[in-house]
DNA sequence: GTTTTTGCAAAGTATTTGCAAATGG
DNA sequence: CCATTTGCAAATACTTTGCAAAAAC
Protein backbone atom coordinates (compact mmCIF):
# COMPACT_ATOMS: atom_id res chain seq x y z
CA UNK A 1 0.00 0.00 0.00
CA UNK A 2 0.57 3.96 -0.38
CA UNK A 3 1.60 6.52 1.52
CA UNK A 4 -0.31 9.40 1.62
CA UNK A 5 1.51 12.26 0.88
CA UNK A 6 0.02 16.51 1.47
CA UNK A 7 -1.50 17.84 -1.52
CA UNK A 8 -2.35 21.35 -1.89
CA UNK A 9 -5.69 20.47 -4.05
CA UNK A 10 -6.89 17.87 -1.50
CA UNK A 11 -6.77 20.24 1.17
CA UNK A 12 -8.50 22.99 -0.50
CA UNK A 13 -10.98 20.34 -1.34
CA UNK A 14 -11.51 19.64 2.14
CA UNK A 15 -11.53 22.96 3.57
CA UNK A 16 -14.41 24.10 0.54
CA UNK A 17 -16.43 21.23 2.03
CA UNK A 18 -15.72 22.06 5.59
CA UNK A 19 -16.75 25.74 4.79
CA UNK A 20 -20.13 25.25 3.56
CA UNK A 21 -23.69 23.64 4.57
CA UNK A 22 -25.47 22.97 1.33
CA UNK A 23 -23.97 19.66 -0.39
CA UNK A 24 -22.11 20.29 -3.66
CA UNK A 25 -21.21 18.38 -6.88
CA UNK A 26 -17.46 17.95 -8.03
CA UNK A 27 -18.63 20.11 -10.61
CA UNK A 28 -19.27 22.84 -8.14
CA UNK A 29 -16.30 22.23 -5.99
CA UNK A 30 -13.93 22.66 -9.63
CA UNK A 31 -15.33 25.95 -10.31
CA UNK A 32 -15.16 27.33 -7.30
CA UNK A 33 -12.05 25.82 -6.07
CA UNK A 34 -10.60 27.29 -9.88
CA UNK A 35 -10.83 30.64 -8.95
CA UNK A 36 -8.19 30.40 -6.46
CA UNK A 37 -6.49 27.37 -8.26
CA UNK A 38 -6.79 28.36 -12.19
CA UNK A 39 -5.25 25.05 -13.06
CA UNK A 40 -6.82 22.16 -10.79
CA UNK A 41 -8.56 19.77 -12.70
CA UNK A 42 -11.88 18.37 -12.80
CA UNK A 43 -10.22 15.25 -12.85
CA UNK A 44 -8.04 15.80 -9.42
CA UNK A 45 -11.42 16.88 -8.25
CA UNK A 46 -12.98 13.63 -8.76
CA UNK A 47 -9.72 11.63 -7.45
CA UNK A 48 -9.65 13.61 -4.24
CA UNK A 49 -13.11 13.28 -3.69
CA UNK A 50 -13.64 9.55 -4.08
CA UNK A 51 -9.99 9.42 -1.50
CA UNK A 52 -11.12 11.47 0.96
CA UNK A 53 -14.80 8.91 0.89
CA UNK A 54 -13.02 6.57 1.23
CA UNK A 55 -10.48 7.91 3.90
CA UNK A 56 -14.13 8.26 5.48
CA UNK A 57 -12.97 11.86 5.87
CA UNK A 58 -15.88 13.11 3.74
CA UNK A 59 -19.82 11.13 2.40
CA UNK A 60 -20.44 10.61 -1.45
CA UNK A 61 -24.42 11.05 -1.76
CA UNK A 62 -25.77 9.65 -4.47
CA UNK A 63 -29.34 10.68 -5.52
CA UNK A 64 -31.71 8.93 -7.96
CA UNK A 65 -30.79 11.19 -10.49
CA UNK A 66 -28.29 14.01 -11.43
CA UNK A 67 -24.50 13.66 -10.08
CA UNK A 68 -23.33 12.60 -6.83
CA UNK A 69 -23.10 15.69 -4.47
CA UNK A 70 -20.10 15.68 -1.38
CA UNK A 71 -20.96 16.35 2.68
CA UNK A 72 -17.71 17.33 4.53
CA UNK A 73 -20.25 16.72 7.55
CA UNK A 74 -19.90 12.98 8.51
CA UNK A 75 -21.19 13.15 11.81
CA UNK A 76 -24.65 11.01 12.13
CA UNK A 77 -27.51 12.82 9.85
CA UNK A 78 -29.46 12.16 7.08
CA UNK A 79 -30.62 13.76 3.61
CA UNK A 80 -33.26 15.32 1.89
CA UNK A 81 -33.27 15.33 -2.22
CA UNK A 82 -35.67 17.93 -3.19
CA UNK A 83 -37.82 16.27 -6.49
CA UNK A 84 -38.22 20.12 -7.82
CA UNK A 85 -35.03 21.96 -7.35
CA UNK A 86 -32.38 18.59 -7.21
CA UNK A 87 -31.38 20.46 -3.49
CA UNK A 88 -29.81 18.19 -0.69
CA UNK A 89 -30.14 19.50 3.15
CA UNK A 90 -29.35 18.35 5.82
CA UNK A 91 -32.00 16.31 8.48
CA UNK A 92 -30.88 16.22 11.64
CA UNK A 93 -33.08 14.24 13.24
CA UNK A 94 -33.59 11.80 16.00
CA UNK A 95 -31.22 8.69 15.81
CA UNK A 96 -32.96 5.89 13.45
CA UNK A 97 -30.31 3.13 13.47
CA UNK A 98 -32.52 0.99 15.26
CA UNK A 99 -33.80 0.15 11.37
CA UNK A 100 -30.41 -1.54 11.15
CA UNK A 101 -31.83 -3.93 13.94
CA UNK A 102 -34.99 -4.24 12.35
CA UNK A 103 -33.28 -5.07 8.72
CA UNK A 104 -30.82 -7.40 10.60
CA UNK A 105 -33.78 -9.80 11.92
CA UNK A 106 -34.78 -11.30 8.75
CA UNK A 107 -31.55 -11.03 6.57
CA UNK A 108 -28.62 -13.65 6.28
CA UNK A 109 -25.92 -11.38 4.79
CA UNK A 110 -23.76 -9.11 6.92
CA UNK A 111 -25.25 -5.77 7.23
CA UNK A 112 -22.49 -2.78 8.16
CA UNK A 113 -24.58 0.37 7.77
CA UNK A 114 -27.41 2.00 5.76
CA UNK A 115 -28.29 5.04 4.15
CA UNK A 116 -31.82 6.83 4.52
CA UNK A 117 -32.77 9.70 1.53
CA UNK A 118 -35.64 11.78 2.00
CA UNK A 119 -37.73 13.17 -1.10
CA UNK A 120 -40.14 15.68 -1.03
CA UNK A 121 -40.62 19.59 -2.02
CA UNK A 122 -37.96 21.41 0.11
CA UNK A 123 -39.30 24.57 1.69
CA UNK A 124 -38.38 27.37 -0.68
CA UNK A 125 -40.71 25.37 -3.86
CA UNK A 126 -43.33 24.51 -1.37
CA UNK A 127 -43.73 27.74 -1.45
CA UNK A 128 -43.29 29.36 -4.75
CA UNK A 129 -45.81 25.99 -5.79
CA UNK A 130 -44.24 24.74 -8.76
CA UNK A 131 -45.42 22.00 -9.60
CA UNK A 132 -43.92 18.21 -9.63
CA UNK B 1 -51.52 14.60 -21.77
CA UNK B 2 -51.10 11.57 -23.94
CA UNK B 3 -52.61 8.29 -23.97
CA UNK B 4 -50.65 5.14 -23.47
CA UNK B 5 -50.66 2.49 -26.18
CA UNK B 6 -49.77 -1.23 -26.19
CA UNK B 7 -46.45 -2.06 -26.67
CA UNK B 8 -45.27 -5.20 -27.16
CA UNK B 9 -41.76 -4.16 -25.67
CA UNK B 10 -43.12 -2.55 -22.86
CA UNK B 11 -45.46 -5.60 -21.81
CA UNK B 12 -42.04 -7.53 -22.06
CA UNK B 13 -40.48 -5.51 -19.99
CA UNK B 14 -42.66 -5.82 -17.37
CA UNK B 15 -43.05 -9.30 -17.54
CA UNK B 16 -39.30 -10.33 -17.54
CA UNK B 17 -39.34 -7.96 -14.30
CA UNK B 18 -42.72 -9.46 -12.56
CA UNK B 19 -40.42 -13.07 -13.55
CA UNK B 20 -37.47 -12.34 -11.60
CA UNK B 21 -36.37 -12.03 -7.48
CA UNK B 22 -33.77 -10.42 -8.73
CA UNK B 23 -32.95 -6.72 -9.28
CA UNK B 24 -31.73 -6.74 -13.21
CA UNK B 25 -29.94 -3.82 -15.00
CA UNK B 26 -31.44 -2.25 -18.17
CA UNK B 27 -28.14 -3.86 -19.53
CA UNK B 28 -29.21 -6.86 -18.00
CA UNK B 29 -33.17 -6.87 -18.99
CA UNK B 30 -32.16 -5.76 -22.86
CA UNK B 31 -29.25 -8.91 -23.31
CA UNK B 32 -32.47 -11.35 -21.90
CA UNK B 33 -34.99 -9.65 -24.31
CA UNK B 34 -33.20 -9.75 -27.20
CA UNK B 35 -32.82 -13.77 -27.35
CA UNK B 36 -36.61 -13.26 -28.32
CA UNK B 37 -37.22 -10.08 -29.55
CA UNK B 38 -33.59 -10.14 -31.75
CA UNK B 39 -34.42 -6.43 -32.73
CA UNK B 40 -35.56 -4.28 -29.38
CA UNK B 41 -33.25 -1.70 -28.51
CA UNK B 42 -31.50 -0.40 -25.83
CA UNK B 43 -32.99 2.83 -26.15
CA UNK B 44 -36.44 0.98 -26.17
CA UNK B 45 -35.78 -0.59 -23.00
CA UNK B 46 -34.60 2.58 -21.24
CA UNK B 47 -37.39 4.76 -22.46
CA UNK B 48 -40.14 2.26 -20.84
CA UNK B 49 -38.04 1.73 -17.48
CA UNK B 50 -38.50 5.51 -16.89
CA UNK B 51 -41.86 5.18 -18.20
CA UNK B 52 -42.96 2.08 -15.97
CA UNK B 53 -41.07 4.34 -13.11
CA UNK B 54 -43.11 7.19 -13.63
CA UNK B 55 -46.45 5.01 -13.82
CA UNK B 56 -45.55 3.64 -10.26
CA UNK B 57 -45.85 0.15 -12.28
CA UNK B 58 -41.57 -0.46 -11.56
CA UNK B 59 -39.13 0.65 -8.89
CA UNK B 60 -35.75 2.41 -10.04
CA UNK B 61 -33.22 1.22 -7.09
CA UNK B 62 -30.49 3.62 -7.42
CA UNK B 63 -26.94 2.69 -5.68
CA UNK B 64 -23.78 4.05 -4.98
CA UNK B 65 -22.16 2.99 -8.07
CA UNK B 66 -23.01 1.53 -10.88
CA UNK B 67 -26.09 1.19 -13.25
CA UNK B 68 -29.70 1.65 -11.59
CA UNK B 69 -31.56 -1.26 -11.05
CA UNK B 70 -35.08 -2.42 -11.63
CA UNK B 71 -37.73 -4.01 -9.44
CA UNK B 72 -41.21 -5.26 -10.42
CA UNK B 73 -42.16 -5.44 -7.21
CA UNK B 74 -43.74 -2.66 -5.63
CA UNK B 75 -44.82 -3.99 -2.54
CA UNK B 76 -43.45 -1.94 0.65
CA UNK B 77 -39.68 -3.40 1.17
CA UNK B 78 -36.15 -2.10 0.59
CA UNK B 79 -33.18 -3.33 -0.66
CA UNK B 80 -29.31 -5.02 0.22
CA UNK B 81 -26.83 -3.35 -1.81
CA UNK B 82 -23.62 -5.75 -1.01
CA UNK B 83 -20.46 -3.77 -1.13
CA UNK B 84 -18.31 -6.84 -2.93
CA UNK B 85 -20.07 -8.12 -5.75
CA UNK B 86 -22.61 -5.19 -5.93
CA UNK B 87 -25.95 -7.87 -5.81
CA UNK B 88 -29.12 -6.29 -4.74
CA UNK B 89 -31.91 -8.52 -2.65
CA UNK B 90 -34.30 -7.81 -1.04
CA UNK B 91 -35.30 -6.67 2.71
CA UNK B 92 -38.45 -7.47 3.45
CA UNK B 93 -39.00 -6.32 7.08
CA UNK B 94 -40.94 -5.00 9.34
CA UNK B 95 -42.67 -1.43 8.60
CA UNK B 96 -40.01 0.84 9.08
CA UNK B 97 -42.33 4.24 8.37
CA UNK B 98 -41.95 5.67 11.41
CA UNK B 99 -38.64 7.71 10.36
CA UNK B 100 -40.81 9.63 7.99
CA UNK B 101 -42.54 10.95 11.32
CA UNK B 102 -38.74 11.22 12.96
CA UNK B 103 -37.77 12.86 9.93
CA UNK B 104 -41.04 15.28 9.69
CA UNK B 105 -40.64 16.91 13.07
CA UNK B 106 -37.52 19.16 12.67
CA UNK B 107 -37.81 19.67 8.95
CA UNK B 108 -39.73 22.84 6.76
CA UNK B 109 -40.41 21.19 3.70
CA UNK B 110 -42.85 18.23 2.51
CA UNK B 111 -41.37 15.04 3.13
CA UNK B 112 -43.59 12.85 0.61
CA UNK B 113 -41.38 9.81 0.80
CA UNK B 114 -37.79 8.02 1.67
CA UNK B 115 -35.48 5.59 0.22
CA UNK B 116 -33.36 2.83 2.58
CA UNK B 117 -30.82 1.12 1.36
CA UNK B 118 -28.69 -0.82 3.39
CA UNK B 119 -24.92 -1.99 2.66
CA UNK B 120 -22.68 -4.57 3.29
CA UNK B 121 -21.87 -8.35 2.44
CA UNK B 122 -24.32 -10.72 1.67
CA UNK B 123 -24.24 -14.27 2.69
CA UNK B 124 -22.57 -15.48 -0.83
CA UNK B 125 -19.64 -12.96 -0.38
CA UNK B 126 -19.63 -13.28 3.72
CA UNK B 127 -18.96 -17.22 2.97
CA UNK B 128 -16.34 -17.08 0.58
CA UNK B 129 -14.46 -14.52 2.69
CA UNK B 130 -13.76 -11.70 -0.03
CA UNK B 131 -11.82 -9.25 1.12
CA UNK B 132 -13.44 -5.50 1.34
C1' DG C 1 -55.26 8.84 -40.60
C1' DT C 2 -53.50 10.30 -36.41
C1' DT C 3 -50.81 9.43 -32.41
C1' DT C 4 -47.60 6.73 -30.00
C1' DT C 5 -43.75 3.79 -30.02
C1' DT C 6 -39.72 1.87 -32.00
C1' DG C 7 -34.86 1.11 -33.82
C1' DC C 8 -30.90 3.15 -34.71
C1' DA C 9 -27.28 6.13 -34.13
C1' DA C 10 -25.60 10.06 -32.33
C1' DA C 11 -25.29 13.06 -28.40
C1' DG C 12 -25.27 14.05 -23.57
C1' DT C 13 -23.84 13.62 -18.70
C1' DA C 14 -20.99 11.88 -15.10
C1' DT C 15 -16.85 9.85 -13.97
C1' DT C 16 -12.42 7.42 -14.58
C1' DT C 17 -7.90 6.75 -16.42
C1' DG C 18 -3.11 6.81 -18.97
C1' DC C 19 0.80 9.29 -19.04
C1' DA C 20 4.48 12.63 -18.73
C1' DA C 21 5.52 16.41 -15.76
C1' DA C 22 5.35 18.40 -11.13
C1' DT C 23 5.46 18.06 -6.28
C1' DG C 24 6.22 16.06 -1.59
C1' DG C 25 8.99 13.69 1.72
C1' DC D 1 15.86 10.50 -5.73
C1' DC D 2 11.65 7.73 -5.25
C1' DA D 3 6.72 7.77 -4.52
C1' DT D 4 2.63 10.16 -4.97
C1' DT D 5 -0.13 13.56 -7.14
C1' DT D 6 -1.31 16.55 -10.85
C1' DG D 7 -3.05 18.50 -15.40
C1' DC D 8 -4.57 17.35 -19.50
C1' DA D 9 -6.96 14.82 -22.78
C1' DA D 10 -8.87 10.81 -24.10
C1' DA D 11 -11.68 7.05 -22.73
C1' DT D 12 -15.40 4.88 -20.45
C1' DA D 13 -20.00 4.07 -18.34
C1' DC D 14 -24.61 5.04 -18.28
C1' DT D 15 -28.58 7.24 -20.10
C1' DT D 16 -31.21 10.28 -23.14
C1' DT D 17 -32.70 11.97 -27.53
C1' DG D 18 -33.75 13.23 -32.73
C1' DC D 19 -35.74 11.36 -36.44
C1' DA D 20 -37.85 8.54 -39.98
C1' DA D 21 -40.28 4.20 -40.10
C1' DA D 22 -43.44 0.95 -37.84
C1' DA D 23 -47.19 -0.23 -34.88
C1' DA D 24 -51.43 0.79 -32.29
C1' DC D 25 -55.96 2.41 -32.26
Amino acid sequence: MSTLKYSRQRESIKNFLAGRKDHPTAETIYSSLRQEQPRISLGTVYRNLSLLTELGEIRKISTDDGPDHFDGDISQHHHFICRQCHQVSDLHMENIDYILDTAKKNFQGQIEGYVANFYGLCEECKKTGNRP
